[in-house]
DNA sequence: ACCAGTGTATCC
DNA sequence: GATACACTGGTA
């Protein structure tokens, strides 16, 4: 043995452990990024080489690695600093985050190598390498230093299908339950692919299936003809129609002068040393995009790298087709998730291996591509949520590129219209310096924006409902009167109009038809919801409750009204208001639910199908129809109420930036606001796209209750099965271990809760959640760490920490 | 004595 | 995640 490395395992166990390089690789390198194939028990493994180990761990037997899986390394040392810096972040092994981040193909050990052998090429599998003699191992290894001995996936060949050799009655025991429920269900159904199987059975049955195929009743093949189950390999999505276009038109025309002097602030910036970090304060239709392209020719010209991400694969397929125009000559990679795993593994690859500089352009997870040292990264609409992923490993992809930029000296673009309320805090202070383009670039028109005053369209519930009554008027009114009369008139005049409404499904927020505002928690200022089967009122941050009905505690009022109610029968409604035969296309979660279907909704809408669309805020990302010319922000209110400390911001956002679409073309735009309370100063700063008036208001409400940017927040989730006696005293240790963690660590961090999540029930578990705020990160760590040794091993009890949610669910 | 089925500790 | 080993409760 000639040396120790250590190398971090893709799958469980996912830790790093030391190997020994064996005497027949002891001529090659074996660098940091390298892929190896290791033994683990009596099986092999994949992992990446993350460090030389000059002292091997005692007490425990050192094995010797595989083989290695490349000669030259996948990552570079900045990569590998990022993996450790995202694996202290979740406090997990870099070998998970690994697992998480690399395409599917680069993690599986399935995988064959070819050498030739006397004028042949002879195939190796792994196995077969570790078990060679050291002569065979030592002539291998000079074969594949050469170049001759090259690796390939095993494929993924023919799904694998199980099959019966016996006919009942079954030679097993009476007693083998689990062997007569698989013979039993093969008996019925005839050969069944393995994942049908293992998908009924659960995953416990593989010992069971190995067993009867080693006593030969049951025979593991390839499947010939259709599975019984019909269901075959045409589920892929159909190509997905072209979108409509993008809606900054990029052009060659000479740069404004506002442009001009952001490219002369950002240009020497590129590729610096140490990294730097500009906000990019753009108005719609000023040219943000234009100014990314020119900075990207300026840092290839450099030679060093650029990646550009957008918030949503629509979006990143735009911005794609924009650098391939305004850059030909570059080599441009487009990565996103809804590549398949072979197009995303082949995006990984070039990265990796690409020696001239390249554009990478893509989604949140285009930031992992492996592209050395970029000198440019781009985060396009830096202040959508989806920029934060939320399950499996979390990750800020914000944070993540400020880490790449300032490791390998690049400069990191924020672009918004309406940027992050921390974002422009941290430029307000200083921390992150700001160019701002106010202007817009084209000729077009800023849409004239109205809010519409909701408070007549329902008949206020008879006044003389005495105190503790307060029922619910029988039936609202999605629109206004004024703005059925607009959409009416559009669909007349051949135009088109988008209803956009709020996500559904969720326990309302009631809101106060005396006093204007919604019920909302004192101690959180956060909008309480309403809990039909408790009749209770909750706070979902601190778990607060209150009685309901009662009077409305800050006026006394007991006329209430749940927001966004009566959009179930907003269609009827509709049909009320246009011509009859008026198609209508809805686009929400669950016509969603099919990769693609989305976009061709979009699609068929943008080419003039249906005149009228209906849909959430996935409608306000960036795409473009030229011939709607009014859109109904119709429970703006719901929006500004929902209960999570962002609602103002995010409904600010959205609206700006649908008011930012709507009609661009030669027909001006209208955007309607309906709201119950117009005299609200929001709205106005909404109408005036005023970012500077709501962030001074917002930053002010977020500074008295002791939200970000002024605290750092973080979620504990926890959530175990619904009839798990366990699991509630889990949930009270828990509340009780962090509180007294908080007072134990003082300086100000505080646990609300548990609160029960706003869907507290999702396939069968229970869930809940302690809000911590803190002034910092680590204290919210050092909680985490010390809540989550109370959750007893193999416990169904789960346990998770969320920083800085975007998302309660 | 033996085995099927299940639970669980370990893997450099 | 895969595997081996230890344990349980049943059959022969
Ligand atoms: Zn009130
Ligand atoms: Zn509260």
């Amino acid at each position: 043995m000639v040396g120790f490395v250590s190398v971090a395992l893709f799958c469980a166990p996912f830790a790093t452990l030391t190997y020994a390089v064996p005497g027949h690789l002891a001529g090659h390198a074996l660098p940091p990024g390298l892929r190896v194939l290791v033994p683990l028990g009596r099986s092999i493994r994949v992992g990446m080489i993350l460090a030389d180990e000059p002292a091997p761990p005692q007490g425990v037997e050192i094995k010797p690695l595989v083989w290695p899986l490349e000669r030259a390394p996948l990552l570079d040392a900045a990569y590998l600093d990022m993996i450790d810096n995202l694996a202290a972040r979740q406090m997990c092994h870099p070998g998970r985050v690994l697992g998480q981040i690399l395409p599917t193909g680069l993690r599986q050990s399935k995988v064959v190598f070819t050498a030739p052998e006397k004028a042949r090429l002879r195939r190796q599998t792994p196995r077969a390498l570790l078990e060679a003699t050291p002569q065979e191992a030592t002539e291998l290894a000079a074969q594949w230093a050469a170049g001759v001995m090259q690796v390939s996936g095993a494929g993924r060949g023919p799904e694998r299908a199980l099959r019966l050799l016996v006919d009942p009655p079954w030679p097993v025991r009476p007693g083998a339950t689990a062997r007569i429920a698989l013979l039993d269900y093969l008996y019925e159904r005839g050969q069944t692919p393995l994942s049908v199987v293992t998908g009924y059975f659960g995953r416990d049955m593989g010992p069971v299936i190995r067993a009867l195929g080693q006593l030969g009743l049951v025979e593991m093949g390839a499947c010939d003809g259709t599975s019984p189950d019909g269901e075959d390999s045409c589920l892929a999505p159909a190509a997905a129609p072209c979108p409509p276009e993008a809606p900054e038109e990029v052009s060659d025309a000479p740069l404004t002068d506002e442009q001009c002097a952001a490219m002369a602030h950002l240009s020497p910036l590129l590729c610096a040393p140490g990294g730097a970090v500009r906000l990019v304060h753009g108005v719609t239709g000023s040219g943000k995009t234009r100014l990314y392209l020119e900075l990207a020719r300026q840092c290839l010209d450099m030679g060093r790298s650029v990646v550009l991400l957008a918030p949503e694969v629509a979006l990143a397929g735009h911005l794609y087709r924009a650098v391939r125009e305004a850059l030909p000559d570059a080599t441009v990679i487009l990565s996103h998730g809804s590549l398949s795993p072979a197009a995303r593994e082949a995006a990984f690859r070039r990265a990796a291996a690409a020696r001239e500089p390249v554009v990478v352009v893509g989604a949140r997870s285009a930031l992992f591509l492996p592209v050395a040292a970029p000198g440019l990264i781009v985060l396009d609409e830096e202040h959508d949520a989806s920029f934060k992923q939320e399950e499996r490993l979390g990750y800020q992809a914000k944070e993540v590129a400020f880490f790449r930029a300032r490791r390998e000296g690049g400069l990191l673009v924020l672009g918004s219209a309406t940027p992050d309320v921390k974002t422009y805090h941290a430029a307000a202070r200083g921390a992150v310096p700001c160019v701002v383009l106010s202007r817009r670039a084209g000729t077009s028109q800023p849409p004239e924006i109205e809010i519409v005053d909701m408070g007549q369209t329902v008949k206020a519930p008879s006044r003389q409902a005495g105190p503790g009554g307060g029922k619910p008027p029988e039936r609202t009114a999605v629109l206004a009167q004024a703005s059925a009369a607009a959409l009416a008139e559009t669909v007349a005049r051949g135009e088109q109009a988008i209803i956009l409404l709020n996500r559904r499904g969720y326990a309302p927020v009631l809101y106060c038809l005396d006093c204007e505002t919604v019920l909302s928690c004192p101690d959180c200022d956060l909008a309480y919801t309403f809990h039909k089967t408790r009749q209770r009122l909750v706070c979902h941050y601190c778990g607060r409750t209150q009685d309901f009905p009662a009077p409305c505690a800050k006026c006394g009022g007991t006329h209430f009204l749940p927001l966004g109610a009566g959009s179930e029968s907003l269609a009827e409604e509709l049909s009320g208001v246009l011509p009859p035969g008026t198609a209508v296309a809805r686009l929400d979660r669950d016509s969603a639910a099919r990769p693609g279907r989305t976009e061709e909704i979009l699609a068929e809408f943008a080419s003039g199908a249906s005149r009228v669309l209906v849909g959430t805020q996935m409608l306000s990302k960036g795409h473009h129809f030229p011939r709607v010319t009014l859109v109904i922000a119709a429970d703006a209110d719901m929006g500004r109420n929902l209960p999570d400390y962002r609602a103002a911001e995010r409904t600010f956002q959205l609206l700006v930036q649908v008011a930012g679409r709507a009609g661009r073309g030669d027909i001006p735009g209208k955007v309607l606001i309906q709201t119950r309370n117009p005299g609200d100063p929001f709205w106005e700063l909404v109408r005036g796209a005023d970012y500077q008036g709501f962030f001074s208001q917002e930053l002010a409400r977020r500074e008295k209750w002791g939200y970000p940017p002024f605290s750092k927040l973080a979620l504990v989730r926890i959530s175990f099965p619904k009839d798990d006696p366990a699991g509630f005293t889990a949930l009270s240790d828990v509340g009780r271990v962090l509180r007294e963690a908080a007072t134990a660590a003082g300086g100000g961090v505080r646990v609300l809760g548990p609160a029960p999540a706003s869907l507290p029930l999702i396939g069968g578990r229970k869930r809940y959640h302690c809000m911590i705020k803190s002034p910092d990160w680590p204290a919210i760590r050092v909680l985490f760490a010390k809540v989550r040794a109370v959750v007893p091993r193999g416990s169904e009890v789960r346990i998770s920490l969320d920083l800085d949610p975007v998302d309660m669910l």
